[in-house]
DNA sequence: ATATCACCTGGAGTATACTCCATGTCAACA
DNA sequence: TGTTGACATGGAGTATACTCCAGGTGATAT
């Protein structure tokens, strides 16, 4: 696949896949003997991995170091592992303070509306 | 309350603070007559709740609007709704494909374990 | 053959959200 | 009365994550 399919595919900017691929958030793209990129599935998994996990706010310092960990073998499973774990925790942490930040919302959304029909019937009073 | 102590209560700096007053994230603060901000229980509720739409993700420059219009008054209400209704759905968006992050991290979490595993029991099998 | 087009690189620029700093003031205490 | 400490201001600096751009190459269509 080329970097222009691989953009419309994922919604991601060729600036932005060249930029993850240079910082090494996903390992290095296979080459065309041209020296154009040619995506593999396997290329194509890593960003839909790194998409996945930038939606969902974690760094990009994180990713790399689990890019680096992956392409270093098996040995390195249990610091994946703990890496994965990690970022686990501080996600479930962050859904629970949305959750809470949407439930405030819904309170005010509910007193905005409540003012506005009280300020609503006194201007109808005041009218009539 | 002075600075310090509001900084304490809430986990913020004192530039924070400033930095928010300054761009108009709340509204501008009380003063003792020798210039020192002096908070009163209404910039605490202001700070509490910035800090609650902030840690969301709400960007700041929404906050600001948000702040402009209630310091406009009653005829803002409809506006305020529509922002606050606004930010509900992209949060409850954010929400949902943090969730997809998780499920996916979890699954690649269960894999790495039974990985791992395998690996263990063919290691052992080697030097049986 | 040449023009076009997609792609390449390295480096600079931008947006967002703080964070730090130099310099200055004021109140209170030794 | 001098020094300490908390607070003030405006502006510069930093971190993160892209995004843009100038200048260049190679394959393809006219």
């Amino acid at each position: 696949m080329t970097i222009s399919e691989v953009s419309q595919k994922y919604g991601l900017s060729q600036d932005t896949l060249r930029y993850y691929e240079r910082i090494g958030l996903i390992p290095k793209v296979e080459r065309t003997k041209s020296g154009i990129r040619n995506y593999t599935e396997e290329s194509c998994g890593w960003i839909s991995l790194v998409k996945c996990m930038r939606s969902a706010g974690i760094p990009i310092d994180t990713l790399i170091e689990y890019c680096a960990l992956m392409q270093q073998g098996d040995d390195t499973l249990p610091a994946r592992k703990e890496l994965l774990v990690g970022e686990r925790e501080k996600l479930i942490m962050k859904i629970e303070e949305m959750q809470k930040t949407l439930e405030r919302l819904n309170k005010k959304i509910d007193w905005l509306d409540m003012t506005n029909q009280q300020i609503c019937w006194e201007k109808e009073k005041e009218s009539a």
